[in-house]
DNA sequence: CTTTAAGCGAGACGGTACGTCCGGTCTTATT
DNA sequence: AATAAGACCGGACGTACCGTCTCGCTTAAAG
């Protein structure tokens, strides 16, 4: 899962927005401008004014088209889901799932990092908070093929619940780095990868629920 | 959450600390000022002036004393972290963990929350955020102790890691919970619950890494 | 006073100022309530917040226009130096700086006044200090007109400086009550006067300088 | 507390004052750090904190023996009316005077100065200026007798008073340094020595007033 | 040479004002 | 008539002093 460059790419072929002129440009310049200083100051370092200027664009531009610091979150987070990032395929549902941790925490070991940012973001702003929240459904969407294919290969029980699985495996990356900050393991991908495929393994994730350890 | 003693700790024997009448009561009422402003308006709600009115304080006074809201909120951490909370004894591993995983859930399902408001104060104050650290390292300590027996029951492989087990149980709650915002599931506890146990019974979280699948 | 003219003069041609409606509303009662104020509670009285309150306006904006109470002082200043106050011309010199005197007096003996406001002021803001010395400088210009007069009347000699003249007359009015705050002493006014003009008619303030008591 | 003169000892016979070793060595110390911070930092810059650490003495102490600023610069300049000065004596009236001036001239002149920041406070408390009324008032009686010598030896008419003179003398260089700021003139204590002198001997400051210039 | 209370050190507090930053709205001038 | 720029309101920040209070501890003066 990447969520490391959320701001790359640029408005899809879906939005039917007006893509023309000076408005558009006015946009980019923005979006541009957000994704920066979001990365050298963070959510807090994210003014409107801050914005603006280095928009090169009025402040009340700014209000008009995106009403508060939310709906700039917002926007280059859609903008974000767009794009076309696919999830690993290394042949092996253990290596798809260190592969998706090992971005994650490429994203989230370097301290002040857009990641953070967003997620900081998120706490503070309803609108920031659905956009995030958006943009992870995508992506969880997009990794359920590493499951599906780890079904097909034998490597899971059929059924297994691609989400709860995912969630399992990348979670642990979350916590650690993000809520208790605790210093930063190379390690803690693979690790993590691998407990979750152990869970699965045993049935932990079948949508059937229950029975699971006794299997084991 | 105590609030009886003076200062969380620190500062030096010599200087004579004021532990009597009126300081001890302005710090109880801080306290509870900031407790209640965290409830009812979060994080953003906490303002200085906010804490201060609520404590029929002074501005001045809360200032001086706590220097920001990043040091009110480690006050109020670190005097919870003295607490006597211990974690369930169930008799099994997934009980336990079950119950932690609900003692987690039922503080982060309800919207607005004491939990919430501390997570997003973390990553805007450096305070906050090393108090919080301090606090959850205090909680992991306790619950080792879960493991512990699990291990002494057979539970779980002799070795295994507490810390990364209990991560791995209730990491999945604060995904779904705080960060991805999903609809609270109240079968969510038990879930992750049992796919910690399993992975762990798979010896994923032996201490001496490595060569756990191989085991299934 | 007048306050109908923008910022006191300054600032570039091609920063579009505004004129109109509001900004000149604000100002007007921002002037109005530092007069107010500084008669009532002094320089000391005069606050940032109270001049804003009264005048009904934000603090900030009072510091946006104005930056300090300095600024404020100039402005009523400023504004004050452009009216339309002429000299006396009684006919005699010593009737002419008596009146003068008397303008001084009046305005120096009634306690809490606000020259007295002004020249406190001036003690405690480089702004007002300069406001206030460009005030004098431009009331002994249009004062010389007295001593010029009295020159064509022969009533002192050929090139008799005014502004000596003047300052001699005058100053023992600002010495006696702001400096040494005698008790008033309503024959002040004549007699300082008295006391320049035979000074004058013996040459004192010629201003080809010395041979003065050659005169005697 | 009484304020108005903390120095002098005395008060009521009961309470069994202290006047030796710690409280004379706590007052002299902040008397000091009073004249060098008056220097340094000018009124403004004369906080009862500045004063207590310069001091080396707790803030309590001097707010319990001075009660406020004004009570520290009453106490200095009572202490500097006890001094030994005495007016000059040159054997000409001029020469005395321009004498004077000069010593006013060189206290006005170097900007930041212990006799403009005393005259600043002055007007903005009622101890310090009723302190410096006094202690110029004990200057002026101790300078009659230049005036007196003058009489004495013809060189004003009998019967002139002493204060007008002075005054006429040297209020044309608080007035030009202090009160309009302009730039120091060397000559200019010279010159209103020089213009108060021609005014006494045409009689401006005779006792019986009035019939000044006709006598000319 | 004790006693004893005046005076000092120390920390905290309530309170006023400062000057700044930022969010958001409103209004004026320009195009 | 629309919009960009400017000015405003309002909330909060963190700081500097002010003046007060309450403790103990020192120490100078009285007995």
């Amino acid at each position: 899962m990447d969520s490391s460059n959320p701001a790359s790419a640029s408005s899809g072929p879906t939005a039917r927005r007006r893509t023309g002129g000076r408005s558009a440009r006015v946009r980019a310049q923005v979006v541009e401008a957000v994704g920066a200083l979001l990365l050298e100051a963070g959510y807090d370092g994210l003014t409107v004014d801050a914005v603006a200027e280095r928009a090169g664009v009025h402040r009340t531009t700014v209000y008009r088209r995106w009403r508060d610091v939310g709906g700039l979150l917002a926007d280059i987070l859609d903008a974000a889901a767009d794009d076309t990032w696919q999830p690993p395929d290394t042949g092996s549902l253990e290596g798809d799932l260190t592969e998706l941790n090992r971005e994650v925490y490429d994203a989230l070991a370097a301290g002040h990092t857009l990641t953070a940012a967003l997620i900081a973001a998120s706490f503070r702003s309803a609108g920031a908070a659905d956009a995030l929240s958006r943009f992870w459904e995508n992506r969880y969407e997009r990794c359920a093929a590493v499951v599906d294919r780890a079904a097909a290969r034998g490597e899971v029980p059929a059924g297994t619940a691609p989400r709860a699985l995912l969630v399992s495996a990348t979670a642990p990356l979350y916590h650690e780095l993000l809520l208790l900050r605790s210093a930063p393991d190379p390690a803690l991908p693979g690790r993590a990868a691998q407990a979750a495929v152990a869970a699965a393994r045993a049935g932990a994730f079948r949508r059937t629920a229950r029975t699971p350890g006794a299997a084991g």
